[in-house]
DNA sequence: CCCTCGATCAC
DNA sequence: CCTCATATCGAGGG
């Protein structure tokens, strides 16, 4: 049966979030950072309003760089609130989750919905869900969204990155290739600047070349398993399924510390509310974990970890702090260069089974 | 098979 | 001037 998978895309979301409660934004460009303390200015631009964008400022963008090219036009920098926008993201997913047969959140402003059921197969049919969703997320939340829809979801995240800002893209299966074949091979999900650096040494720059080259050819360059998945990706023919989602399987805190260090107590201390922070987290998703990591982020920004497995899970991080140090000061004493950030990860989660109430349920209380 | 680590990607 | 979080892969060592 031929799949109708749709993706979903807020527009510009945090910023966008900043003018539905603000609308006097909307004629400011407004940028969303990310300030990490280190100086007045440091940090970087989360996300921008098309006004912002405009004027040359996009994600990723250092914050100090950015209020240079809007100087003198009325900008709006706006510290990021990440738990406000999470807030907001819970309920459009919830308007979306009424939208599909199945449900596969991949951030916090985006979905692949898969449609083939209620669409019967029939992309016109899929057209009017296209519009039904963006109209329900309009009325509930007040956002404006983009959506991609094609057989795969390769091809619906494409579709959806040139419906942007607002529009509905619509890539019946046999339009498949006619759409792809021009657009470069970093249009891609999974294909960054690495592969595609790779793939223009393979002579490759568009999806339709990589389309038409041999599998085999890829997998020297690539390994089997990212060499089927580009070959399969660029013929539209991925068939990874829409699925919806598990719970994380690693959850990590990152922070930049005030000065450069290779001190493992300093960077214990810097880290305490992260640490705070992960442990609860923990604690409200009741997770376990047997593996935890410090990283650290050194000067030319390359990273080095170091990780320390348990027998058996791990129920609250405040048990395994010592081992923490002793992982920092392990890292410490292997590099050459001092940190400039650091952070921790707790990996191999698993949701510890409340065994007083499983006991209880096996075996009611008299 | 398990563990560790770095790389890559993309949010 | 350079944030933060997640998943996945492959290499290398046991």
């Amino acid at each position: 049966m031929e799949r109708v998978i749709a993706h979903i895309d807020i527009d510009y979301f945090y910023a966008q979030v900043e003018e539905v409660e603000n609308p006097a934004l909307r004629e400011r460009p407004v940028a969303v950072c990310v300030f990490s303390g280190r100086t007045e200015d440091s940090g970087v631009v989360a996300t921008a309003n098309y006004r912002a964008r405009e004027l040359g400022v996009s994600s990723g963008m250092p914050i100090a760089l950015a209020r240079r090219k809007l100087e003198g036009k009325d900008p709006v920098m706006i510290r990021m609130d990440h738990a406000k926008y999470e807030v907001i993201s819970e309920r459009v997913m919830q308007i979306l989750r009424a939208e599909a047969d199945v449900l596969e959140q991949t951030g916090i402003d985006e979905a692949f919905l898969d449609l083939t059921k209620r669409a019967g197969s029939d992309y016109e049919a899929a057209r009017a869900t296209a519009e039904g969703v963006k109209r329900s997320v309009f009325d509930g939340e007040h956002l404006t969204c983009s959506v991609g829809i094609g057989r795969s979801k390769v091809v619906a995240k494409l579709a959806s990155d040139k419906a942007k800002p607002g529009g509905i893209v619509i890539v019946p299966p046999d339009a498949t290739m006619s759409f792809m074949k021009d657009l470069p091979v970093a249009d891609l999900y999974g294909v960054g600047p690495k592969s595609s650096e790779a793939l223009r040494g393979l002579g490759i720059g568009t999806i339709g070349e990589l389309a038409a080259c041999q599998l085999s050819s890829l997998e020297k360059t690539f390994g089997r398993k990212f060499a089927v998945y580009l070959h399969d990706a660029a013929n539209g023919a991925d068939a990874d399924p829409v699925t919806e989602n598990k719970g994380p399987s690693q959850l990590m805190r990152v922070i930049t510390l005030k000065q450069n260090t290779t001190d493992a107590e300093t960077s214990m201390e810097q880290l305490a509310e992260a640490v705070a922070d992960l442990r609860r987290r923990l604690q409200s998703q009741n997770l376990s974990f047997r593996t935890v990591t410090a990283i650290a982020i050194l000067t030319d920004l390359s990273t080095k970890t170091r990780s320390k497995t348990f027998e058996t899970p791990i129920d609250d991080l405040s048990i395994v702090e010592s081992d923490i140090l002793d992982l920092f000061e392990d890292l410490s004493g292997s590099v050459d260069r001092e940190f400039r950030r650091v952070g921790i990860r707790v990996s191999d989660l698993r949701s510890d089974q409340d065994q007083s109430s499983l006991s209880e349920f096996l075996q009611p209380a008299k």
